[in-house]
DNA sequence: CGTGTTATTGAAGAACGTCAAGCGGGGTGG
DNA sequence: CCACCCCGCTTGACGTTCTTCAATAACACG
């Protein structure tokens, strides 16, 4: 999927390239005219979520869209247990609430401060009757998200905890745009961690101890880690 | 999503609704013109698989699409050492093959004896550029597909044998349209099934004895099971 | 500086995987 | 027609990976 232009960003507030929500354009605004756009910023509700704060609840009516602007989403099913699986983590671009249902069928909180564009999905529904492009566009953003699905099943199903936290952090890095040597932010907890991976927080937290002693990460801590060998890191990942 | 008339069926001969196809409606077909699907037919190949045949392999060039139509898909990825993960088992009405990139994602290989119609994919596009209410169900198809993919993510990241065991032959059931009490067939061998499960043919095959010998399922044998008690069966999927 | 939360580390246990043996059904050929 | 074989399935014994339980360490925040 190709950047799009700053310019034909439409964020959280009224206006089609306001400063603070230009941070990362919306996939799903590409290719769109000028005048969609501008339906588009006009009818976009901004909504900022503190860490932890809920932003949509499995089961509840789907009535909104959303596309995140700013800070990073948790996706998440869960079990009547307390058993949690997180299907994806959400970052600016990226758009969350499709549902062909009546009700969501995830639930999404704010793993860190994040921004979030609200559309009323009755709206969605017009706009993309009205410019077929967005339809288009939606249809390549959900084939896309099919496809990580896809991957992380094989992730879930096949995978050692070893392959898998290396394939976690080698498509973060990859979606974040991070180069190697740098540093990769990893604003989740280890318990977030665990629910994408399908692990527990030790199994986390002992194979990032691995990786960071076989030299495949140079630094390893709460917030964050710096990738040392990242060829070594893909080989690691299995695939 | 909603039953369709089988006169709206586009299948694997020239007609509208040539007999050996009309066993089930294309879901992708529902609310178009007649016109349109006229075109669709015209333009359709059909394809007889064997059990265990190849119908697209994973990395070659994504030049069409597929219903199918009769049988049964399994959709696989494999790893450079030969795991596999199934991701799905397609049944008449599926759709196959869509793909964001140049190149399927996954490999797809008929599990009975199938039939499958082709669509070149630059047809297609044409098609859902001239009708896009074809787009909009392909959208749901897509969107439906990515919800499925959620359910599989939390079966294989979090639930355990009996649950992920229970929750495959009750999605199947219902997919299938099996009343409780009938005899549910299992065309897919063990292999397939816990590749598709993330787990061994061992542990599926006792994980199945173990259903019986609770009373959950009245009969078990290689081609198919009984459902004795399906609300037991749900409690048993865990949600 | 204390206190609660999150992460790490260790030891013991469980679920599932691996290896191995035996069963059974379907097809083939003598 | 029946013996044989092949392949997939089942069952048992044992091993490994990951989980569970528990204690400690590091950190954030008031």
């Amino acid at each position: 999927m190709e950047r799009l232009d700053k310019r034909e960003t439409v964020c959280c507030g009224a206006s089609v390239a306001c400063e603070s929500c230009a941070v990362r354009p919306l996939a799903v605004c590409g290719a769109l005219p000028t005048d969609a756009l501008a339906r588009l910023a006009r009818m976009t509700h901004p909504r900022r979520l503190g860490p932890g704060a809920t932003l949509i609840e499995e089961g509840e009516p789907a009535l909104d869209v959303f596309t995140v602007v700013e800070g990073m989403l948790k996706l998440y099913k869960l079990m009547p247990d307390g058993r949690r699986q997180i299907t994806g983590f959400m970052i600016p671009g990226d758009f969350v609430g499709l549902s062909v249902g009546e009700a969501y069928i995830y639930s999404a909180e704010a793993v860190m401060p994040t921004t979030a564009c609200r559309f009323r999905r009755n709206f969605f529904h017009g706009m993309m009757e009205d410019y077929p492009d967005l339809e288009t566009r939606l249809l390549g953003i959900v084939s896309t998200e099919l496809a990580a699905a896809q991957g992380q099943m094989l992730l879930l199903g096949r995978k050692t905890a070893k392959e898998r936290l290396a394939s976690f952090l080698l498509s973060l890095a990859g979606r974040l745009e991070v180069a190697a040597g740098d540093r990769l932010a990893l604003p989740m907890t280890r318990s977030d961690i665990a629910d994408f991976l399908g692990l527990t927080i030790e199994t986390v937290s002992r194979t990032f101890t691995v990786l960071r002693k076989e030299g495949l990460l140079a630094r390893v801590d709460k917030a964050g880690v710096v990738v040392a060998d990242i060829d070594a890191l893909a080989r690691a990942a299995g695939d």
